[in-house]
RNA sequence: UGGGCGGUCGACUAAUGGUAGGUCAAGUGCCUUUGGAGCACUUUGUCUAGGUUCGAAUCCUAGCCGCCCAGCCA
């Protein structure tokens, strides 16, 4: 692997280690228990993790548990699973900001003892009134100047449980004109008579983020606190917190966030679309979810190589999916073992092979790699091949099986056509061809050559299956780029999904378990999906394989210049 | 409109005052028992205008364009 070029994020690292800032590097990864990872976090992930290792240093897992009502032990749950899946270990360090909440309630209390904070009792609506705009400073609470002795009496009384949900709120005395909103007396303890998922009852106010972030990193001496740019704007609040505190100060960096071409990257959008039944669930492999794509079949090695490509920045740009197919091609072309499956069967009668004979022929396991070994795979006297590999009126540049033209099966034999059955409808049902026994394994004694090779599977052997074949959920580059007045569901892609069933695969997949990965020859990448039954085997495809021949189909249909051939 | 942050091939990203390079995509050729993989080659770029300098993607000035911020979300 070549050592990842440099970024901004390491740069900074090796300065403060140069000046002496820091003398370790510690990092985290905080994510919200609100909704299930995605690629986009992967890059979160791997950026923290990897940089910490990269200096010999750790990372924490730290739920950012802070808001009980949005938050769910199925998410922590789902969040474990998937930071584990990539690869990454926080040992023993898994941490929640809500292990914090005494801590920080302490701090609100040292807060308003030094005159920093005060309760206020505006209504949400009344705050942001007077929390002004971009253009126009904020105006004071008239609460602000309220005791210190009050405030204490009074916030005590919000952690009491004596006020109604939105009845109070402290909040930061900073300065209400501030250009940066966020410093306009930020509110920094709500009220919630709320269920915790881990602290219970036991609190019925809770911090806001501002509020918890800062400390909870500061707590766990987290020296660089990587996070993505709308966060910019409250590093100076993140700041003062520390600052106001005396304690620990770590030092947040923000990059740029993850987009991808095609898809949606917002945990909300995400879980509406679970939600309205639009996809199968925050696993569907059509998901950017980790948990998506790992049941899609894509490896955690691939796009731990995608987001080292990818580099990290400032800049707010979109990465083309393909880069991201170009990866799991690349680990897969790699270890992924080959087999046949035909997806569209067309049934090919050899009229010459003995009728009830069948043989053993030797197929390579992975021409990428020797010690994957060979396996049998039986020829007969009917056999599938895909549809799209027979023409009865080949184009120009069609290199496939079309009548009176001669094949390779491959490690089978020679074969040419000799003839199609139709149905009524006037479409090709069956293919007739002779075979030249010579060229069994695939190769002709008298040397000739054959323009191709197409892969197959023989009927009385073959395994049926559902295949699922996947598109992009979104049909715009940019999913949010939607017409006035819809929203990004109108960019849906109706055929994100075909499922495909009775295709036939070759038997040595009878025992293929879930979540195993192949190669189906000359078709892309499949994956074993959970919802196999014994038997009855459904595959993903997780990606196609490059498509030289549909290229050159696209062009010609997009060029009409040659309809004649 | 106030503040913050950005703008380098089609996409992403290096070059940290000294040869604008890499990856993906696209294209061409070679090779091939996968029209896969691999190999070779090719096209295309420093937002604009001034300035500093022997020399500017990099420093300065002024514009232009884009993203983020007015949750008791994170």
């Amino acid at each position: 692997m070549s050592a990842s070029p440099s970024n901004f994020i390491r740069d900074i690292i090796v300065e403060d280690l140069k000046t002496g800032r820091y003398n370790r590097v510690h990092t985290r990864f905080p994510p919200e228990p609100n909704g299930y990872l995605h690629i986009g976090h992967a890059k979160a992930i791997c950026l923290s993790f990897g940089l910490a290792a990269e200096f010999g240093g750790q990372t924490n897992l730290r739920f950012d548990d802070t808001n009980p009502s949005k938050e769910d032990l199925e998410y922590v749950q789902s969040i474990i699973e998937d930071v584990s899946w990539m690869g990454f270990d926080w040992e023993d360090r898994l941490f929640y900001a809500s292990d914090y909440f005494d801590q920080l309630y302490e701090w609100a209390v040292q807060l308003i003892k030094a005159g920093k904070a005060y309760v206020d009792d505006l209504s949400a609506d009344e705050i942001r009134q007077y929390r002004g705009t971009l253009t126009q400073p904020g105006k004071e609470s008239p609460y602000r100047k309220r005791p210190v002795e009050e405030n204490l009496q009074l916030f005590e009384r919000m952690r009491a449980g004596e006020f109604p949900d939105g009845s109070r709120t402290l909040r930061a005395k900073i300065d209400m004109a501030s250009p940066n909103l966020n410093m306009r007396d930020p509110v920094i303890y709500r009220i919630l008579h709320a269920e915790h998922h881990r602290t219970g009852a036991k609190w019925c106010i809770y911090p806001m983020y501002d509020f918890a972030h800062g400390q909870s990193d500061s707590i766990e001496k987290i020296t660089h606190s990587i996070c993505t740019l709308e966060f910019e704007d409250h590093r100076p609040l993140y700041n003062w917190f520390v600052e106001q505190l005396g304690i620990f100060h770590p030092r947040q960096i923000e990059f740029d966030r993850l987009n991808l071409t095609y898809t949606l990257m917002s945990k909300r959008k995400l879980l509406a679309l679970v939600e309205k039944g639009l996809v199968r669930g925050w696993d569907d492999p059509r998901m950017p979810t980790l948990a998506g794509i790992r049941r899609r079949g894509y490896t955690p090695q691939a796009i731990r190589n995608f987001v080292t490509a990818i580099g990290v920045s400032k800049t707010n740009g979109m990465i083309e999916l393909a880069m991201l197919e170009h990866f799991i091609r690349e680990d897969l072309n790699k270890r992924a073992l080959r087999v046949m499956g035909v997806l569209h069967p067309l049934r090919v009668v050899i009229d010459n092979y003995p009728e009830g004979q069948a043989e053993e022929m030797n197929a390579i396991n992975n021409p990428e790699d020797e010690s994957a070994g060979s396996r049998k795979v039986p020829f007969s006297r009917v056999l599938y091949i895909e549809q799209d590999d027979f023409r009865e009126n080949p184009p120009k540049q069609f290199y496939r099986l079309s009548p009176g033209r001669e094949v390779r099966l491959r490690y089978g034999y020679f074969i040419t056509c000799t003839g199609v059955v139709k149905n009524d409808a006037g479409e090709v049902v069956e293919v007739h061809c002779t075979y030249d026994p010579a060229t069994r394994g695939g190769n002709a004694p008298d040397g000739r050559k054959v323009k191709s090779t197409i892969h197959w599977v023989s009927a009385a052997h073959a395994l049926d299956a559902e295949v699922r074949l996947y598109e992009n959920l979104f049909t715009t580059e940019d999913p949010n780029d939607v017409p006035e007045g819809q929203d990004f569901t109108a960019n849906l892609n109706p055929n994100s999904l075909q499922v495909l069933t009775h295709c036939k695969l070759e038997p040595s997949l009878a025992h293929a378990t879930a979540g195993s990965r192949y190669q189906f020859e000359r078709l892309g990448y499949f994956s074993v999906d959970p919802d196999s039954k014994a038997g009855q085997p459904v595959f993903n495809r997780t990606v196609a394989l490059k498509d030289t021949w549909q290229k050159i189909e696209k062009r010609s249909a997009a060029s009409p210049l040659k309809t004649t051939s």
